[in-house]
RNA sequence: GGGUGGAUUCCCGAGUGGCCAAAGGGGGCAGACUGUAAAUCUGUUGGCACCGCCUUCGAAGGUUCGAAUCCUUCUCCACCCA
Protein backbone atom coordinates (compact mmCIF):
# COMPACT_ATOMS: atom_id res chain seq x y z
CA UNK A 1 0.00 0.00 0.00
CA UNK A 2 1.20 3.40 -0.88
CA UNK A 3 1.69 6.30 1.60
CA UNK A 4 -1.02 7.95 0.01
CA UNK A 5 -3.11 5.66 0.10
CA UNK A 6 -2.49 5.24 3.73
CA UNK A 7 -3.28 8.40 4.25
CA UNK A 8 -6.82 8.15 2.73
CA UNK A 9 -7.32 4.81 4.49
CA UNK A 10 -6.73 6.67 7.86
CA UNK A 11 -9.47 9.42 6.59
CA UNK A 12 -6.30 12.29 6.90
CA UNK A 13 -7.16 13.46 3.83
CA UNK A 14 -9.88 16.30 3.88
CA UNK A 15 -9.41 18.39 0.44
CA UNK A 16 -6.45 18.49 -2.00
CA UNK A 17 -5.54 21.00 -5.14
CA UNK A 18 -4.47 17.95 -7.43
CA UNK A 19 -4.73 14.33 -6.43
CA UNK A 20 -2.72 13.19 -9.37
CA UNK A 21 -0.28 15.33 -8.55
CA UNK A 22 0.19 14.85 -4.64
CA UNK A 23 0.06 11.31 -5.12
CA UNK A 24 3.30 10.86 -7.74
CA UNK A 25 4.53 13.40 -5.48
CA UNK A 26 4.51 11.50 -2.50
CA UNK A 27 4.60 8.18 -2.96
CA UNK A 28 7.82 8.52 -4.75
CA UNK A 29 9.41 10.56 -1.92
CA UNK A 30 9.73 13.87 -3.99
CA UNK A 31 7.53 15.97 -1.92
CA UNK A 32 9.15 19.00 -0.39
CA UNK A 33 6.54 20.07 2.09
CA UNK A 34 6.00 22.56 4.91
CA UNK A 35 3.48 22.93 7.75
CA UNK A 36 2.77 25.85 9.82
CA UNK A 37 2.49 25.72 13.53
CA UNK A 38 0.99 29.01 15.09
CA UNK A 39 2.76 29.39 18.14
CA UNK A 40 0.00 30.67 20.05
CA UNK A 41 0.77 28.84 22.93
CA UNK A 42 3.96 27.27 25.27
CA UNK A 43 3.22 24.00 24.03
CA UNK A 44 1.86 21.50 21.06
CA UNK A 45 -1.45 20.09 21.91
CA UNK A 46 -3.26 17.19 20.14
CA UNK A 47 -4.08 19.09 16.71
CA UNK A 48 -0.33 19.79 16.47
CA UNK A 49 0.10 15.87 17.09
CA UNK A 50 -2.20 15.28 13.79
CA UNK A 51 0.48 17.19 12.00
CA UNK A 52 3.57 15.62 13.29
CA UNK A 53 1.98 12.28 12.33
CA UNK A 54 1.54 12.99 9.34
CA UNK A 55 5.12 14.82 8.56
CA UNK A 56 6.56 11.64 10.01
CA UNK A 57 4.77 9.62 7.96
CA UNK A 58 5.46 11.02 4.66
CA UNK A 59 9.31 11.73 6.23
CA UNK A 60 9.30 8.10 6.47
CA UNK A 61 8.81 7.77 2.59
CA UNK A 62 11.54 10.01 1.78
CA UNK A 63 9.92 12.94 1.29
CA UNK A 64 11.39 16.58 3.34
CA UNK A 65 9.24 17.91 6.05
CA UNK A 66 9.93 21.63 6.52
CA UNK A 67 8.10 22.75 9.77
CA UNK A 68 7.63 26.31 9.93
CA UNK A 69 7.07 28.22 13.18
CA UNK A 70 4.81 30.91 12.28
CA UNK A 71 7.26 33.79 14.76
CA UNK A 72 6.40 36.32 12.62
CA UNK A 73 2.23 35.53 11.19
CA UNK A 74 2.06 35.35 15.27
CA UNK A 75 2.20 38.99 15.44
CA UNK A 76 -0.80 39.44 13.24
CA UNK A 77 -2.94 36.51 14.17
CA UNK A 78 -4.91 33.81 12.00
CA UNK A 79 -8.74 34.71 12.01
CA UNK A 80 -9.68 30.91 10.17
CA UNK A 81 -12.13 29.65 12.37
CA UNK A 82 -12.74 32.09 15.70
CA UNK A 83 -15.74 34.26 15.50
CA UNK A 84 -13.70 36.77 17.73
CA UNK A 85 -10.14 38.39 17.35
CA UNK A 86 -6.99 36.80 19.07
CA UNK A 87 -5.57 38.47 22.03
CA UNK A 88 -2.41 40.45 20.43
CA UNK A 89 0.47 38.84 21.66
CA UNK A 90 3.85 40.41 23.09
CA UNK A 91 6.91 39.48 21.17
CA UNK A 92 8.27 38.21 24.62
CA UNK A 93 5.54 35.63 24.26
CA UNK A 94 5.74 34.76 21.28
CA UNK A 95 9.74 33.90 21.57
CA UNK A 96 9.39 31.76 24.57
CA UNK A 97 6.59 29.95 22.82
CA UNK A 98 8.44 29.52 19.70
CA UNK A 99 11.26 28.14 21.51
CA UNK A 100 9.13 25.69 23.42
CA UNK A 101 7.60 24.44 19.68
CA UNK A 102 11.13 23.85 19.01
CA UNK A 103 12.16 21.82 21.79
CA UNK A 104 8.79 19.29 21.74
CA UNK A 105 8.99 19.18 17.76
CA UNK A 106 12.34 17.97 17.67
CA UNK A 107 11.17 14.87 19.74
CA UNK A 108 9.04 13.46 16.98
CA UNK A 109 10.73 14.47 13.93
CA UNK A 110 14.31 13.80 12.63
CA UNK A 111 15.92 16.99 12.26
CA UNK A 112 19.01 15.75 11.55
CA UNK A 113 21.28 16.31 8.56
CA UNK A 114 18.98 16.78 5.44
CA UNK A 115 15.78 14.73 6.85
CA UNK A 116 13.90 17.75 7.72
CA UNK A 117 13.85 21.86 8.55
CA UNK A 118 12.51 23.61 10.95
CA UNK A 119 12.42 27.50 10.32
CA UNK A 120 10.68 30.33 11.61
CA UNK A 121 8.73 33.37 9.07
CA UNK A 122 9.96 35.73 11.23
CA UNK A 123 13.46 35.36 9.58
CA UNK A 124 11.72 36.98 6.44
CA UNK A 125 8.78 38.53 7.45
CA UNK A 126 10.13 40.52 9.85
CA UNK A 127 12.67 42.78 7.77
CA UNK A 128 9.37 42.88 4.62
CA UNK A 129 8.93 46.64 3.50
CA UNK A 130 5.11 47.37 3.38
CA UNK A 131 5.22 49.38 0.41
CA UNK A 132 7.38 46.46 -1.42
CA UNK A 133 5.26 44.03 -0.30
CA UNK A 134 2.22 45.74 -1.55
CA UNK A 135 3.54 46.42 -5.04
CA UNK A 136 5.11 42.62 -4.65
CA UNK A 137 2.15 40.48 -3.87
CA UNK A 138 -0.76 43.34 -3.52
CA UNK A 139 -1.77 42.85 -7.22
CA UNK A 140 -2.15 39.06 -6.95
CA UNK A 141 -4.70 39.24 -4.56
CA UNK A 142 -8.43 40.52 -5.06
CA UNK A 143 -9.96 41.68 -2.47
CA UNK A 144 -13.60 40.29 -3.90
CA UNK A 145 -12.16 37.00 -3.88
CA UNK A 146 -10.95 36.87 -0.17
CA UNK A 147 -13.90 38.12 1.18
CA UNK A 148 -15.74 35.02 -0.33
CA UNK A 149 -13.11 32.50 1.84
CA UNK A 150 -14.82 30.62 4.50
CA UNK A 151 -12.45 32.13 6.91
CA UNK A 152 -13.69 35.28 6.48
CA UNK A 153 -17.31 34.97 5.16
CA UNK A 154 -17.30 33.78 9.33
CA UNK A 155 -16.06 36.99 10.41
CA UNK A 156 -18.50 39.08 8.47
CA UNK A 157 -20.79 39.42 11.48
CA UNK A 158 -18.41 40.17 13.83
CA UNK A 159 -16.21 42.07 12.37
CA UNK A 160 -12.68 41.84 10.80
CA UNK A 161 -9.79 43.74 11.32
CA UNK A 162 -7.56 45.09 8.55
CA UNK A 163 -4.84 43.36 10.74
CA UNK A 164 -6.49 39.87 10.49
CA UNK A 165 -7.40 40.78 6.92
CA UNK A 166 -3.99 40.15 6.15
CA UNK A 167 -2.54 36.91 7.92
CA UNK A 168 -3.88 35.36 4.31
CA UNK A 169 -1.55 36.95 2.29
CA UNK A 170 1.39 36.22 4.46
CA UNK A 171 0.66 32.73 4.89
CA UNK A 172 0.55 33.09 0.98
CA UNK A 173 3.97 34.78 1.06
CA UNK A 174 5.45 32.16 3.29
CA UNK A 175 4.50 29.41 1.15
CA UNK A 176 6.30 31.57 -1.46
CA UNK A 177 9.31 32.36 0.41
CA UNK A 178 9.64 28.68 0.63
CA UNK A 179 8.96 27.59 -3.00
CA UNK A 180 11.89 29.88 -3.82
CA UNK A 181 14.42 29.45 -1.09
CA UNK A 182 14.13 25.56 -0.33
CA UNK A 183 11.84 24.14 -3.72
CA UNK A 184 9.02 23.10 -1.12
CA UNK A 185 5.98 22.44 -3.34
CA UNK A 186 3.24 21.23 -1.16
CA UNK A 187 1.76 22.08 2.11
CA UNK A 188 -0.51 20.76 4.53
CA UNK A 189 -1.96 21.77 7.54
CA UNK A 190 -5.72 21.89 8.91
CA UNK A 191 -8.80 21.97 7.02
CA UNK A 192 -9.60 25.39 8.66
CA UNK A 193 -6.53 26.36 6.32
CA UNK A 194 -7.33 25.51 3.20
CA UNK A 195 -8.00 29.04 2.07
CA UNK A 196 -5.03 30.25 3.46
CA UNK A 197 -2.98 27.50 1.56
CA UNK A 198 -4.55 27.91 -1.70
CA UNK A 199 -3.79 31.63 -1.26
CA UNK A 200 0.00 30.29 -1.45
CA UNK A 201 -0.35 28.14 -4.72
CA UNK A 202 -2.17 30.66 -6.40
CA UNK A 203 0.82 33.58 -5.19
CA UNK A 204 3.36 31.22 -6.58
CA UNK A 205 1.14 30.17 -10.32
CA UNK A 206 0.81 34.01 -10.40
CA UNK A 207 4.52 35.11 -9.67
CA UNK A 208 6.31 32.44 -10.91
CA UNK A 209 4.39 30.73 -13.18
CA UNK A 210 4.87 27.37 -11.39
CA UNK A 211 2.61 24.37 -9.96
CA UNK A 212 2.65 24.22 -5.90
CA UNK A 213 0.43 22.16 -4.08
CA UNK A 214 -2.02 22.36 -0.81
CA UNK A 215 -3.56 19.61 1.15
CA UNK A 216 -5.16 19.86 4.20
CA UNK A 217 -5.89 17.04 7.54
CA UNK A 218 -9.38 16.13 8.47
CA UNK A 219 -10.30 18.37 11.40
CA UNK A 220 -10.54 15.74 14.16
CA UNK A 221 -14.08 16.42 15.41
CA UNK A 222 -16.23 14.20 17.58
CA UNK A 223 -19.60 12.89 17.28
CA UNK A 224 -20.90 16.14 18.62
CA UNK A 225 -18.91 18.47 15.48
CA UNK A 226 -16.60 19.74 18.47
CA UNK A 227 -12.82 19.68 17.71
CA UNK A 228 -11.43 16.73 19.87
CA UNK A 229 -8.46 17.41 22.49
CA UNK A 230 -10.04 20.18 24.05
CA UNK A 231 -11.66 20.07 27.50
CA UNK A 232 -13.62 22.32 30.13
CA UNK A 233 -10.15 23.73 30.83
CA UNK A 234 -8.62 24.16 28.12
CA UNK A 235 -6.69 21.63 25.57
CA UNK A 236 -5.14 18.24 25.66
CA UNK A 237 -1.05 19.82 25.95
CA UNK A 238 1.68 17.47 24.54
CA UNK A 239 3.81 18.61 27.65
CA UNK A 240 3.94 16.65 30.39
CA UNK A 241 4.05 19.41 33.08
CA UNK A 242 0.62 20.88 31.70
CA UNK A 243 -1.34 17.87 31.03
CA UNK A 244 0.09 14.92 33.01
CA UNK A 245 0.44 11.65 31.07
CA UNK A 246 -2.10 10.22 33.20
CA UNK A 247 -4.58 12.96 32.56
CA UNK A 248 -3.74 12.04 28.64
CA UNK A 249 -4.03 9.01 28.87
CA UNK A 250 -7.68 9.70 30.92
CA UNK A 251 -8.62 11.99 28.02
CA UNK A 252 -8.41 9.35 25.18
CA UNK A 253 -9.93 6.07 27.64
CA UNK A 254 -13.18 8.48 27.86
CA UNK A 255 -13.63 9.68 24.46
CA UNK A 256 -17.47 9.14 23.20
CA UNK A 257 -18.22 5.42 22.07
CA UNK A 258 -18.98 6.94 18.26
CA UNK A 259 -15.32 8.37 18.02
CA UNK A 260 -12.88 5.79 19.06
CA UNK A 261 -12.08 3.75 16.03
CA UNK A 262 -11.98 7.49 13.99
CA UNK A 263 -9.32 8.25 16.60
CA UNK A 264 -7.54 4.89 16.56
CA UNK A 265 -7.78 5.44 12.71
CA UNK A 266 -6.05 8.57 12.63
CA UNK A 267 -3.69 9.41 15.62
CA UNK A 268 -2.27 5.81 15.94
CA UNK A 269 0.45 3.79 13.92
CA UNK A 270 -1.03 0.97 14.17
CA UNK A 271 -1.61 -2.05 11.37
CA UNK A 272 -4.59 -1.03 9.37
CA UNK A 273 -5.83 -4.29 9.02
CA UNK A 274 -5.90 -4.19 13.25
CA UNK A 275 -8.02 -1.82 12.93
CA UNK A 276 -10.26 -2.77 10.50
CA UNK A 277 -10.88 -6.06 13.44
CA UNK A 278 -11.76 -3.80 15.83
CA UNK A 279 -14.47 -1.67 13.83
CA UNK A 280 -17.31 -4.47 14.85
CA UNK A 281 -16.74 -3.93 18.21
CA UNK A 282 -19.16 -2.93 20.74
CA UNK A 283 -20.16 -2.28 23.84
CA UNK A 284 -17.58 -3.45 26.56
CA UNK A 285 -15.88 -4.93 23.43
CA UNK A 286 -15.22 -1.31 22.41
CA UNK A 287 -14.42 -0.17 25.92
CA UNK A 288 -11.61 -2.33 25.42
CA UNK A 289 -10.57 -0.47 22.21
CA UNK A 290 -10.53 2.83 24.23
CA UNK A 291 -8.06 1.15 26.09
CA UNK A 292 -6.00 0.51 23.64
CA UNK A 293 -6.59 4.22 21.72
CA UNK A 294 -5.14 5.68 25.15
CA UNK A 295 -2.35 3.67 25.57
CA UNK A 296 -0.79 3.86 22.01
CA UNK A 297 -1.52 7.60 22.55
CA UNK A 298 0.04 7.79 25.02
CA UNK A 299 3.10 6.01 24.19
CA UNK A 300 3.34 7.55 21.08
CA UNK A 301 3.61 11.29 23.24
CA UNK A 302 4.91 10.32 26.53
CA UNK A 303 6.76 7.21 25.82
CA UNK A 304 6.14 3.67 26.66
CA UNK A 305 7.23 3.98 30.08
CA UNK A 306 4.82 6.68 30.81
CA UNK A 307 1.92 4.59 29.40
CA UNK A 308 2.62 1.67 31.42
CA UNK A 309 2.41 3.78 34.52
CA UNK A 310 -1.10 5.67 33.58
CA UNK A 311 -2.17 2.37 32.73
CA UNK A 312 -1.87 1.03 36.04
CA UNK A 313 -2.97 3.47 37.84
CA UNK A 314 -5.78 3.73 35.58
CA UNK A 315 -6.87 0.41 36.50
CA UNK A 316 -6.19 0.72 40.40
CA UNK A 317 -9.10 3.60 40.36
CA UNK A 318 -11.67 1.86 37.92
CA UNK A 319 -11.03 -1.71 38.47
CA UNK A 320 -9.13 -2.81 41.27
CA UNK A 321 -6.19 -3.99 41.23
CA UNK A 322 -3.31 -2.84 39.28
CA UNK A 323 -0.87 -0.67 41.18
CA UNK A 324 -2.03 2.94 42.84
CA UNK A 325 1.48 4.03 43.19
CA UNK A 326 1.35 5.86 40.14
CA UNK A 327 -1.55 7.96 40.27
CA UNK A 328 -0.97 11.62 40.61
CA UNK A 329 -0.38 11.93 43.91
CA UNK A 330 -0.32 15.58 46.13
CA UNK A 331 2.12 15.53 48.68
CA UNK A 332 0.90 17.53 52.18
CA UNK A 333 3.47 19.65 54.07
CA UNK A 334 3.66 20.30 57.54
CA UNK A 335 1.86 24.02 57.59
CA UNK A 336 -1.09 22.45 55.85
CA UNK A 337 -1.74 20.76 59.43
CA UNK A 338 -3.48 22.52 62.18
CA UNK A 339 -3.30 21.01 65.75
CA UNK A 340 -2.03 17.89 63.46
CA UNK A 341 -4.83 17.74 61.25
CA UNK A 342 -7.03 18.63 58.47
CA UNK A 343 -10.20 19.11 57.22
CA UNK A 344 -11.94 17.60 54.60
CA UNK A 345 -12.57 20.85 52.48
CA UNK A 346 -9.29 21.58 52.74
CA UNK A 347 -7.47 18.29 51.37
CA UNK A 348 -9.69 18.84 48.38
CA UNK A 349 -8.83 22.45 47.99
CA UNK A 350 -4.36 22.20 48.15
CA UNK A 351 -4.23 19.16 46.09
CA UNK A 352 -6.72 20.75 43.35
CA UNK A 353 -9.25 18.33 43.41
CA UNK A 354 -11.64 21.95 43.95
CA UNK A 355 -11.44 25.03 42.77
CA UNK A 356 -12.57 26.90 45.77
CA UNK A 357 -14.09 25.94 49.38
CA UNK A 358 -17.55 26.29 48.39
CA UNK A 359 -17.38 23.61 45.49
CA UNK A 360 -15.31 21.76 47.91
CA UNK A 361 -18.46 21.70 50.39
CA UNK A 362 -20.63 21.08 47.54
CA UNK A 363 -18.62 17.80 46.08
CA UNK A 364 -18.92 16.69 49.95
CA UNK A 365 -22.60 17.76 50.63
CA UNK A 366 -23.90 16.00 46.96
CA UNK A 367 -22.15 12.36 48.06
CA UNK A 368 -19.15 13.34 45.61
CA UNK A 369 -16.36 13.21 47.55
CA UNK A 370 -14.58 9.65 48.99
CA UNK A 371 -11.37 8.65 50.91
CA UNK A 372 -10.43 5.53 50.57
CA UNK A 373 -13.07 4.16 48.77
CA UNK A 374 -15.50 5.88 51.84
CA UNK A 375 -17.69 8.39 51.17
CA UNK A 376 -17.30 11.42 53.01
CA UNK A 377 -20.85 12.82 53.88
CA UNK A 378 -19.81 15.79 56.71
CA UNK A 379 -18.41 19.21 55.31
CA UNK A 380 -16.34 19.45 58.57
CA UNK A 381 -14.74 15.73 58.28
CA UNK A 382 -11.08 15.85 60.04
CA UNK A 383 -8.38 13.84 59.23
CA UNK A 384 -5.08 13.25 61.80
CA UNK A 385 -2.02 13.33 60.52
CA UNK A 386 -1.12 9.64 60.84
CA UNK A 387 -3.65 8.62 58.34
CA UNK A 388 -1.66 9.95 55.49
CA UNK A 389 1.58 8.32 56.85
CA UNK A 390 0.98 5.80 54.04
CA UNK A 391 -0.75 7.66 51.72
CA UNK A 392 -4.85 7.86 51.35
CA UNK A 393 -6.74 8.26 47.70
CA UNK A 394 -9.09 11.14 47.60
CA UNK A 395 -11.13 11.24 45.13
CA UNK A 396 -13.68 13.54 43.58
CA UNK A 397 -16.66 12.64 41.22
CA UNK A 398 -16.01 9.57 39.42
CA UNK A 399 -12.50 10.47 37.58
CA UNK A 400 -10.75 12.94 39.63
CA UNK A 401 -8.07 11.28 41.86
CA UNK A 402 -5.30 12.33 44.06
CA UNK A 403 -3.57 10.25 46.54
CA UNK A 404 -2.46 12.37 49.58
CA UNK A 405 0.65 11.83 50.79
CA UNK A 406 3.66 13.19 53.70
CA UNK A 407 6.47 14.94 52.57
C1' G B 1 -16.24 62.57 10.21
C1' G B 2 -22.03 62.11 11.09
C1' G B 3 -26.03 59.01 12.90
C1' U B 4 -28.18 54.62 15.30
C1' G B 5 -27.93 50.37 18.33
C1' G B 6 -24.89 47.58 21.68
C1' A B 7 -21.27 45.85 25.87
C1' U B 8 -24.87 41.50 31.78
C1' U B 9 -22.11 35.95 35.46
C1' C B 10 -18.17 30.15 31.55
C1' C B 11 -21.32 31.09 26.63
C1' C B 12 -26.05 32.80 24.53
C1' G B 13 -29.59 35.90 26.48
C1' A B 14 -33.63 38.37 29.96
C1' G B 15 -33.57 42.32 33.32
C1' U B 16 -34.61 49.74 32.41
C1' G B 17 -34.39 52.47 40.60
C1' G B 18 -35.36 48.50 45.87
C1' C B 19 -38.70 41.79 45.63
C1' C B 20 -31.12 41.01 41.77
C1' A B 21 -25.87 36.94 43.18
C1' A B 22 -29.43 38.66 38.75
C1' A B 23 -35.06 34.74 34.58
C1' G B 24 -34.42 31.10 30.66
C1' G B 25 -31.33 28.06 27.66
C1' G B 26 -26.51 25.92 26.66
C1' G B 27 -22.25 24.19 28.92
C1' G B 28 -19.84 22.48 33.49
C1' C B 29 -19.93 19.78 38.13
C1' A B 30 -22.24 16.02 41.39
C1' G B 31 -25.90 11.89 42.16
C1' A B 32 -28.94 7.62 40.02
C1' C B 33 -28.50 4.25 35.84
C1' U B 34 -24.04 2.13 33.13
C1' G B 35 -19.09 -0.08 30.18
C1' U B 36 -14.18 5.20 33.13
C1' A B 37 -19.38 5.52 26.77
C1' A B 38 -24.00 7.72 25.06
C1' A B 39 -29.05 8.83 26.26
C1' U B 40 -32.25 9.88 30.36
C1' C B 41 -33.78 11.65 35.19
C1' U B 42 -32.40 14.59 39.82
C1' G B 43 -29.55 18.21 42.27
C1' U B 44 -26.09 22.10 41.67
C1' U B 45 -23.50 26.12 39.16
C1' G B 46 -19.59 34.08 42.07
C1' G B 47 -16.57 33.96 46.75
C1' C B 48 -16.07 33.41 51.94
C1' A B 49 -15.70 32.79 58.49
C1' C B 50 -22.40 29.85 54.21
C1' C B 51 -29.19 30.85 58.36
C1' G B 52 -24.75 36.18 57.75
C1' C B 53 -21.07 38.86 55.05
C1' C B 54 -18.11 40.35 50.65
C1' U B 55 -17.23 41.15 45.25
C1' U B 56 -19.71 41.11 40.27
C1' C B 57 -23.66 43.49 35.06
C1' G B 58 -17.34 47.28 29.48
C1' A B 59 -14.04 51.51 32.58
C1' A B 60 -13.94 55.81 35.70
C1' G B 61 -16.71 59.38 38.13
C1' G B 62 -21.67 61.40 39.78
C1' U B 63 -27.11 61.59 41.42
C1' U B 64 -29.89 58.74 45.26
C1' C B 65 -31.49 56.31 51.73
C1' G B 66 -30.71 52.63 47.67
C1' A B 67 -28.08 51.69 40.83
C1' A B 68 -26.98 46.16 36.29
C1' U B 69 -30.89 49.87 35.77
C1' C B 70 -30.60 57.38 35.90
C1' C B 71 -26.55 61.37 34.48
C1' U B 72 -21.30 62.59 32.69
C1' U B 73 -16.81 61.22 30.44
C1' C B 74 -13.99 57.32 28.30
C1' U B 75 -12.95 52.45 25.77
C1' C B 76 -14.51 48.76 22.48
C1' C B 77 -18.09 46.57 18.83
C1' A B 78 -22.05 46.23 14.99
C1' C B 79 -25.15 48.71 11.40
C1' C B 80 -26.33 53.03 8.22
C1' C B 81 -24.44 57.64 5.78
C1' A B 82 -19.71 60.04 3.97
Amino acid sequence: MTVYDELVACGLIAQVTDEKEIKELVNTGKAVFYIGFDPTADSLHVGHFMALCLMKRLQMAGNKPIALIGGGTAYIGDPSGRTDMRSMMTPETIQHNVDCFKKQMSRFIDFSEGKALLVNNADWLMDLNYIDVLREVGPHFSVNRMLTAECYKQRMEKGLSFLEFNYMIMQSYDFYALFQKYGCNMQFGGDDQWSNMLGGTELIRRKLGKDAYAMTITLLLNSEGKKMGKTQSGAVWLDPQKTSPFDFYQYWRNVADADVLKCIRMLTFLPLEEIDKMDGWEGSQLNEAKDILAYELTKLVHGEQEAVKARESSKALFSGGGNADNMPTFVLSDNDFENESIDIISILMLSGLVPSRSEGRRAVEQGGVSVDGEKITDIKAVFAKEAFSDGIVVKRGKKNFKKITLD
